[in-house]
DNA sequence: AGGTAAACACACCGGTCGGTATACTATCAA
DNA sequence: TTGATAGTATACCGACCGGTGTGTTTACCT
């Protein structure tokens, strides 16, 4: 039997599934054939599947440790600061950040999307719970700042975001994660957020 | 030898490019192999690499077809416009009657970006021009509004277009578009935009 | 009538894909 | 001591991949 839950991996499966992550992110998930991530990993293709059961599983493992570590650094980030406004403008601190370390290869989760045409892959409702979990932050970091039409507002700031990354990776707009700071700026004054930095 | 160039396409050949245009879109230009294009075309695979030569030729045509009609339909719509301010939303508006339509899967170039990782790929220069053209075209119509910092409202207006793409196609939020263009209509008069619309 | 282009049919190539089977070894806890 | 557990090595599977070769048929142009 294979483990797949929640089970502390093995020391052969950790190096598995950072091989498969570096590989998966850098290459592509289809393009990226077992052989070679057993080979990368020092390990024979047995282990793999006794471990991981088969490839949509190791791609869905893949995927939810990167999500995790994603959630918990922009989490991090935005538990820094107290006002609401200055929350939201970390939030594209933040992705600023984690662009220049470890988004090479643009966002992870799209890319995955992309990737992973058929509907019943579990990878794709991965993909959708990260974005529908960054859309509730907006809300949730929004309201407080008593903004008009607050849901809108969140939305607007999660295409920002999104379209950030994509803007970056494929147009080469290095700055792009500032230029969208500024633009969450404008967009919470002109909706009437009301916060410490506001005058 | 194989035509490639813009000769007219033959019968066949212009079956193979609606068959495969259809068929990289929906499911991916990675999945799809040449057998099944072929088949789907009622064409034999010595036809495809009569007329194309390679697959990657293949998908290069698939991604120029497709990005020629994006241009064409996203300029007929703008044209249609006089005033600076009213082309810009005009690009909104076309954006979410093109998803309304045609735009399933998101994106065909940032898809294409994602699944064509190998830097030699010449698809991904089409991707990347495609966007370098939308940024221009937003800098273009920036420019005689008078607005304060045009480039990073230019850039501004790409990253929420791109964004509403993204967000509609992962996240299921179907007024994205919708959304952009108010958000756009707002960073325009935050930017001191003057437009016939302002008052 | 002859030539050329564009299809057809079909067999075939080396290579890789995800996945399985068998057998053997090292470690460690009951 | 015994018996899992986790790992190794190696061979193998059918299916499919992108791509080619040989030869035939159809139709239009000169």
């Amino acid at each position: 039997m294979h483990t797949v839950e929640q089970r502390p991996l093995t020391p052969a499966a950790r190096r598995v599934l950072e091989v498969a992550s570096e590989l998966f992110y850098s290459r592509g998930v289809n393009v990226v054939g077992m052989e070679l991530i057993a080979e990368e990993a020092g390990v024979t293709k047995k282990t793999i599947y006794d471990r991981f059961g088969s490839k949509q599983r190791l791609v869905v493992a893949y995927l939810r440790a990167r999500d995790l570590r994603w959630r918990d650094f922009l989490t991090s980030r935005v538990e820094a600061h107290g006002p609401p406004i200055d929350r939201i403008v970390a939030t594209f601190a933040a992705l600023e950040e984690w662009m220049d370390r470890e988004n090479e290869r643009g966002c992870a989760m799209v890319n995955a999307y992309a990737e992973l045409s058929d509907p019943r892959h579990p990878g794709r409702a991965v993909a959708q719970e990260q974005k529908h979990w960054l859309r509730d932050l907006y809300r949730t970091l929004v309201a407080p700042t008593g903004a008009g039409d607050p849901d809108a507002l969140a939305d607007t700031l999660l295409m920002l975001h999104e379209g950030a990354v994509v803007a970056r990776n494929v147009t080469g707009i290095t700055d792009a994660a500032l230029t969208a700071k500024e633009a969450a700026q404008a967009l919470l004054r002109a909706h009437g957020a009301d916060g410490p930095d506001q005058r």
